[in-house]
DNA sequence: TCCTGTGAAATCTTTCACAGCT
DNA sequence: AGCTGTGAAAGATTTCACAGGA
């Protein structure tokens, strides 16, 4: 059984992968695959995923292989994602934009409920969500129990509003701003930084 | 001399994240800065920062520290940003109008060129870069001598996509496409999934 | 004394090899 | 025979400890 061994953060951001790739097996109407299979399409060894499920449970059968439905419900539930999180993101430009309009998030069982901006032209109904003003934020969260917040504003800004966004409930932060929020270390933080992804490129790049 | 060793990924990822910092000590009218102090603002160990330097070179004065412009210059030679490189974009929604307009690629030093998108509605001037029809491709990857590629179409156009842009000239891409691109070995491909960064979130929340 | 640079130790992650079920 | 699950080996990364320059 896989118990209290510690599981590295590698392991949990693979399985998300791992869920995608079990959706479009199953679009392809597939029900079983072996770890050989499965590890081939996503270009890893099926070592690795063998080792990485391991962690949490015996989900395969000996001789056969998994069993798709049932590993889309395992790692889902590992995930956090057998229920569906509500959350709420700050600055309401272009990548808010993209963010809450796309399809895959409330597919992985998370709903942005509202946005945020302090600009007036941005604060209207976009029919999936509600754009507000700043000064809504308290009730809505609270009202909601929002656990989840998108940071998405300018990086002047961004601090201030991780620390509004945690003092009315919010657990769990995806900051797209570009610095450090410095936060109590209670609060899940995650950056993503986009430029820096490309910086990485740059160097590789540079040697061709 | 930090000769043949093999650096580890993570020490890229994090040098993308050190010039961000050197930049806002810069702003801040710093010039001189230790190990301990850097890597405290950075919430990581004074050892890692200079493990991580030490790969490279010896940048900083023994009893002193490490002067801040001398250490910008450094890295960005090391991340090949010292020069400018330019880039195209394919998919002119709302995750590409907020990657184009923002202004920290090219202050890394990587000059997003063009845009292309099969909507008419899309094929427009917006000043710091112009959006073409696909057919241009070809004609303007060449002609720019554009090195880098940056995918945000659906996920079912971007394998096609994809080849086009190698088959075109292109040596890296950013593909924030939800799947997991089939492209040669040489080809240098950065995956950026939105919504798998939120799903490792949820596995952490859901034990508080 | 203060701080860097780096070999070596400790820790963490991946890969391997094979026992055991179907 | 085919495939999973897992302890152990191999490999990679991080942390430590201290030599040596300012």
């Amino acid at each position: 059984m896989g118990n209290k061994k510690k599981v590295p953060d590698q392991t949990l951001i693979r399985l998300s992968y791992y869920l995608r790739a079990i959706n479009y097996f199953l679009d392809e109407k597939k029900e079983i695959i072996s770890s050989k299979d499965f590890a081939k399409f996503l270009r890893i060894s099926p070592h690795q995923l063998r080792k990485d499920l391991s962690y949490f449970g015996q989900f395969g059968r000996k001789g056969v292989g998994y069993s798709l439905v049932f590993l889309k419900n395992q790692i889902q539930t590992i995930l956090g994602l057998d229920r569906t999180w509500k959350a709420c993101i700050v600055g309401f430009g272009n990548l808010a934009k993209a963010i809450s309009f796309y399809k895959g998030f409330r597919e992985q069982g998370i709903d942005i409920k509202a946005g945020f901006d302090i600009d007036k032209k941005r604060q209207k109904d976009y029919g999936i969500l509600k754009v507000f003003p700043l000064k809504k934020m308290s009730t809505i969260i609270k009202q909601e129990n929002i656990k989840i917040g998108i940071i998405t504003v300018p990086k002047e800004e961004a601090q201030k509003i991780a620390e509004r966004l945690i003092l009315y409930g919010v657990k769990a932060i995806l900051n797209f701003a570009p610095l450090k929020l410095n936060l109590p270390g209670e609060v899940i933080i995650k950056d993503v930084d986009l430029s820096c992804q490309l910086a990485c490129l740059t160097h590789y790049l540079k040697n061709i």
